[in-house]
DNA sequence: GTCTATAACTAGATAGAC
DNA sequence: GTCTATCTAGTTATAGAC
């Protein structure tokens, strides 16, 4: 249990962060691909084609290993789209980052990310660790609805906070179920009506809002 | 693999089927309590205390026994909220059936369902039929929509369909997020703001209804 | 229908050679 | 840092006594 620095920041030598991210790779991939029951070290090493000793060696235990996986998944999510986010001043702007976030999902990051926080046993203080992770995306969002609600009466009335945080899950939720069905056209419909409804809103935040006519 | 009837609907002896039902159970509270990731037959077993071998008797797999549970759960909550669903014709009225969803989970079923549908591997046909077994809440929801929306112009523009399985997904995100970090007060506050939104957005329907005053 | 016993295998994790 | 070998404990699933 003297497995030092394994969530430190401390670099060791390049080969050793190269074996790192492999693994961390390889855990994706394979939570990817069939869920987190399923995931073992084994199922891990077996992906990445690398020794199976080798995920305690630099992880210390499963657990401790999945949970950078889902840091790192997350944070390649934020790094792409954090300044698509940063930009978007109308809720029509939200909606096409909420598409492009299940859409371009070339390398499977965001699909990993659900099955990752789906699949945890609920006690424990993992669970408030995966939250943590995650919060950031709800203060992205409601910076982004404040910004397309500023100016207009709802700007006062809504609750950014907490529409930011239905908007998280609700995104989690579509993610999941999209999941399950693969090939579903329940999810591409919905986004579309999504897209829709955003674009029938907006023109009235427009019209709401009181002294600047328009960007 | 000629394990016969563990699906069917042919009823063998009362004992059986008694036995049947408290293996379900005991398949259920463990989910509940561990997440699907660590719900073995043992476990289940312990919970239940009952033989181990009992699964494999009346269910055939694992698998097989907790889409059984899932199925049962999810007729549980079906049979309770069914009626009152079936009643809803306002907005505020639609987002009271999802807070006491949520709130009067006595049993836990609520947290098991969401706990099986999220932690399964995507792949297979296992999540067709979990879709398949969560299907018959979308239609309830959209009925309730298209009451609650009937007379006002929101009604022809509406898709209600899409709207309601955005519902399904937002709720389930709810109960997903709520259980990895319990106690957790957004929850609460998010549910609030939604009875808020609907009291605001209520009576702006009732006042797009066209010929019919009131109920 | 329910039990014990057990087969066949996989899990996480570690020790020690290299 | 990475490998092989191994320990212990847990896994699904089945055979056969009762």
């Amino acid at each position: 249990m003297e497995v030092m620095g394994t969530t430190g920041e401390r670099r060791r030598s390049r080969a050793g962060n190269e074996t790192r991210d492999r693994i961390v790779d390889a855990a994706l991939e394979t939570v990817r691909a069939g869920g987190l029951v399923g995931t073992s070290a084994r199922a891990i090493a077996r992906t990445g084609d690398f020794n199976q000793a080798l995920v305690f060696y630099h992880f210390g235990s499963i657990e401790e290993l999945l949970l950078a996986a889902l840091q790192r998944a997350n944070d390649r999510r934020m790094e792409r789209f954090r300044p698509r986010l940063e930009e978007v001043d109308s809720l029509a702007g939200l909606v096409e980052v909420a598409i492009d976030l299940k859409r371009d999902d070339v390398d499977g990051d965001q699909s990993a990310l659900t099955a990752l926080v789906a699949g945890w046993p609920s006690d424990g203080d993992v669970g408030k660790r995966i939250v943590e992770i995650l919060r950031p995306w709800d203060d992205l969002v409601e910076a982004a609805l404040r910004r397309s609600l500023d100016g207009s009466v709802l700007g006062q009335v809504v609750p950014t906070g907490d529409l930011a945080h239905a908007i998280s899950c609700l995104f989690i939720g579509i993610e999941l179920m999209g999941r399950l069905d693969q090939g579903d056209e329940r999810t591409v419909a919905l986004f579309e009506s999504l897209a829709g409804a955003a674009h029938l809103v907006g023109p009235l935040v427009q019209a709401m809002r009181s002294g600047t006519p328009a960007r």
